[in-house]
DNA sequence: TATTGTTATACTCTATAACTATA
DNA sequence: TATAGTTATAGAGTATAACAATA
């Protein structure tokens, strides 16, 4: 293959790579405004799964601890969480409030029926789509 | 199939989808980074072929007009690019200096050779890839 | 009146560094 | 001394709105 020719391979997958990426994040942006919550309230979330602890939520979020006090404030302000104090009084842990559960089951099966991956493709193409996307990292 | 393990499955593509995407876009700031040209710059250079007005520019970054015109700034700095009048006198064209097409043609050769799907895929995966994420859209 | 590019400004997302309270 | 969370601040990337020149 001419170099001219995979460099537009490289350049169509990258494109679609990201094509699908955003959309991905759309409809995400699209269910969580539906549920009545901020985008990044929607991720933490989908991330928050019985008690964890502000470092351990920053860790999934993949982002510093700084920037998960604020978003904690928010999330208890709208009342979908709790700081409860932890075992090692260093720690707090969050803890979803039944307004909290009731967003996450909204957006969880949203998700579940609406994700694109969910909608264009069939179980057996999704399955091919994961083994080829697994494999490039 | 069950909701739970279809939120499971959505999930993890999209998480893979996302990996995909980060991976792409962390070789293609390193690549930039050898070529010594910031990210962005490297975007525009990849993207401007012959002369190119800068709202089409912008039209191709799928950014507003105004981000261009610092971008470009830079670019003209680094003696990448000239502003060219062009026929209809409200339009300037961007056109590449010999400095710029060199800089362009490194950028090209290198992401043809380690983009990751060029790395990690065969060129029949590549083309199920494609297949895949275009239904996606 | 509509369009091109520019400018000034502001917003979103996120990180860094310094701080406090525990351990 | 090291860790958890907080605070203040700063940066990257990008958009909005008003503007000047041209169509």
């Amino acid at each position: 293959m001419s170099a001219q020719s995979q460099l537009l391979e490289a350049r169509r997958l990258a494109q679609l790579l990201l094509s699908a990426t955003e959309l991905s994040k759309e409809i995400f942006a699209e269910i969580a405004r539906e549920v009545g919550v901020p985008v990044q309230v929607a991720r933490a979330l989908c991330l928050i799964e019985g008690p964890t602890s502000m470092s351990e939520l920053a860790s999934k979020f993949t982002c510093d601890k700084s920037y998960i006090t604020p978003l904690a404030d928010q999330m208890e302000e709208m009342g979908l969480l709790e700081r409860v104090p932890g075992v090692d009084r260093r720690k707090k842990l969050l803890e979803l409030t039944p307004l909290g559960l009731t967003a996450q089951t909204q957006l969880e099966a949203q998700i579940a029926l609406r994700s694109p991956v969910m909608v264009s493709l069939t179980p057996t193409e999704r399955e091919t789509l994961e083994q080829l996307l697994a494999k490039l990292s």
